[in-house]
DNA sequence: ATCAACCTGTGACATAAATCACAAAATGAA
DNA sequence: TTCATTTTGTGATTTATGTCACAGGTTGAT
């Protein structure tokens, strides 16, 4: 029962035997192959998911071209939060990026526990002020570095993403030219 | 009693009256003059602001050049939720855009707050989604857009931004040179 | 093993925006 | 009102990155 789920849960809050239990049966694991979809741009979302195993990427459309907004590996927590929280189709779609285990939560089961029990709520505020933090340091990649820079910045912080992530993908979320990318990468 | 304060707060989450006074107790207002700083870089965060007149500045020191990163007018919430969070030294100042006037929620107040009223705590969840919402938003502004776009998307959507905020002030913030923001205004 | 489909590298060229320099306009203090 | 300070506008030039075109490489299915 020592899972990794079980670890990710507890590296978002400290919870009780109980609360933690609730909530480890409150969720299912789904294996996914490589490409399958978990959320079609346009549908509401209803889950957030939890990556055991492989990476999940979330993208939209812009002109017919797949933009990379994010990409969520091992023991990350992923979801599209404004469709989640307001009940709008998303604008994005979520996707296997190799083959993956995920464990699923339904957002109307969490709801459920929140009001059973003031400590997953509290998990679930944290959940959402880690995403928050998440957010805030993309946002600031953006902002604050060039192309060139931001290249570096992710080089340096999460090393892994250049491993795992194919050049032309790895370009649209760092916002340049596939040659760009390709450029950079002959210069170090 | 029916202030600004309180509106704000209800536009974030349905409360019961008793809910509602204990966050009403728990804050209290302060004037600021123009330039005057609430968060220095360096600080600790341990409050959240509310705007009620006025507007604040969110910024950053980046080879010794004022990045804006966030302007914050009237009936929002605004904190430096990662320093708030982690108790980390903030990497932002805050300071007053304008003569204005804030609430004050201190962080250990609503904490407190959250223990004593599962509401408040829900409140809370609440307006750190919608936090993270904006600055989702704003994350995308830098993905999706070039400058010139950013411009326009401003212009459409926070039209009081462009009137009250300098242009400089303005060409951090949309992350382009004073120059380019003086061009773009000019082709309009 | 072969072949098609896809991914990556690289040159030539185009272009948006940055930088530099300075003039004009606006603001604010005495 | 006047003068100093700050902000904004605008031309000339440079530069990073995008776009286009195409040649190798890689991968995966049959």
């Amino acid at each position: 029962m020592t899972s990794s789920l079980e670890a990710g849960i507890h590296s978002i809050a400290e919870l009780s035997r109980g609360a933690s239990d609730l909530l480890l049966h409150s969720t299912r694991q789904k294996p996914l192959a490589k490409g399958q979809v978990l959320l079609p741009e346009g549908q509401v979302c209803k889950t957030i998911w939890y990556v055991e195993k492989g990476y999940l990427r979330t993208f939209y459309n812009k002109d017919g071209k797949e933009i990379n907004t994010r990409f969520s590996f091992e023991n990350e927590f992923v979801t599209d939060l404004k469709s989640l929280r307001s009940g709008a189709p998303s604008a994005f779609w979520i996707q296997a990026g190799e083959a993956a285990v995920v464990w699923e939560f339904a957002k109307e089961t969490l709801l459920d526990l929140y009001r059973q029990s003031a400590e997953i709520e509290s998990f679930g505020r944290n959940l959402l002020e880690q995403m928050l933090v998440v957010q805030e340091d993309h946002a600031n990649l953006f902002r604050i570095h060039s192309p060139t820079e931001r290249y570096a910045y992710v080089a340096r912080h999460f090393p892994q993403l250049l491993q795992r992530v194919s050049l032309s993908q790895l370009s649209s979320y760092l916002g340049m030219a596939r040659e760009t990318v390709s450029r950079i990468r002959k210069n170090r």
